[in-house]
DNA sequence: CCTTCGTTAGTCAAAGTTGACTACCCGCCC
DNA sequence: GGGCGGGTAGTCAACTTTGACTAACGAAGG
């Protein structure tokens, strides 16, 4: 799973209705383009491709009002809301390993129940320390470790990745049950979409954090 | 950077003259389909176009002789052997969270000198380290976090996520710093490749702990 | 006025990735 | 002896990703 279908969705779900260089910025807004594929070429691609696939509707629009060519707006169908949730629900559970699919996963996570997101914050602990056990019990010998060599560390760096964000899962965890965040059907969502005008804090100039070269 | 470069020159490296089923079969029994994109389509790709850019020699070679089509053979050259070096390198210096090109790093640095590879690792903790405090001094706002929403948690999964990769390679450090494994130009290097003939104990079959799904 | 620069909005070719598919040969069983 | 299961070796079309490129307009300066 890439995290640029979830990004795009959620995007445009949050404004309601966006033209492909509003996504964009929101996902720059966002510093995503430097924490996971969301370059323009991807951004145009998956809203297409999902247009075509029936999770948008695309609206052809007149030519900008403010200089460029014309463009479409996108607004997000009810087949597509489904898929989004399936996403959230899926980035927030599956053990794997890509940063990309996870911050996005938590950017979401709010558009779900609270005790849902909980449920599935411990489902995802419960694959990690499964695929801990097959990782230690598999790949150690039976002539006990050492006999893989230097090979032997990857295995333990698998597993120390492994606890350590199950550890950080936990934290999560216990910070949501205590109350923390405003999740779906609690009143006011957090709205992290710049408005029509509104300029970019974070746009492109120096430095970002998300600088991971 | 993908790790399928990466993986396929030192597959071909560690055997000396290699055909892409033979590549194929190293890599399944690194267990690499399981944990990076080394699925034959991209194989056979990488091979054709590094073959294509010089970084292997490519011979055509009569139909297999256990059955199937003819086969190619691939030789690694000494631009392919500067690219895999520096492929390397670069996985063991920078701070990026793909755990398929950390993997990778892990298994190849014995090819580089010891000394190299602490330095090397060394450089990848600064790194990190310096990621870490852009985050923390960038995205947390001056009017405190909090103002923040959810949104801190995903700075706060980078740092924690940083902080576990520099204590995982400080211990990495330590160890080979403390004379463990055997590098480049210390003697009889440990080696990691099936034999014509011998077997896979790997094979696909029931679950591997690289099952990341 | 007219050129140049930045912003808006998006396209495109080339490269990489995926998963299913082909084709060949050997051994084995009935 | 024929057919079928399994291993060998690789191809292919469909899809995704990348990074550079285009084109239109407004503002600003000379």
């Amino acid at each position: 799973m890439s995290a640029i279908r979830l990004l795009v969705l959620g995007a445009v779900r949050q404004h309601g209705r966006a033209h492909g260089y509003q996504v964009r910025n929101d996902l720059e807004y966002w510093g995503a383009h430097e924490w996971s594929n969301a370059k323009p070429g991807s951004i145009y691609h998956a809203l297409k491709q999902m247009a075509k696939q029936g999770l948008l509707h695309a609206h052809e629009i007149a030519p900008s009002t403010a200089g460029g060519p014309p463009r479409t707006e996108y607004e997000i169908t009810d087949q597509g809301t489904e898929e989004y949730l399936r996403l959230v629900r899926e980035a927030l559970t599956s053990y794997d390993q890509k940063m990309d699919v996870k911050s996005a996963a938590i950017g979401f996570m709010v558009d779900l129940p609270r005790a849902e997101t909980v449920a599935l914050l411990k489902e995802r602990i419960r694959r990690s320390e499964e695929w801990r056990s097959a990782v230690t019990e598999h790949y150690v010998p039976e002539e006990g470790p050492g006999q893989l060599g230097h090979i032997g560390e990857i295995m333990n760096l698998w597993v120390h990745t492994a606890d350590a964000e199950a550890e950080w899962t936990q934290g999560l965890i216990d910070r949501i049950e205590g109350g923390a965040y405003t999740f779906a059907g609690e009143g006011e969502p957090f709205v992290g979409v710049l408005t029509e005008g509104e300029e970019n804090p974070y746009a492109t100039g120096e430095r970002h954090p998300g600088d991971v070269r």
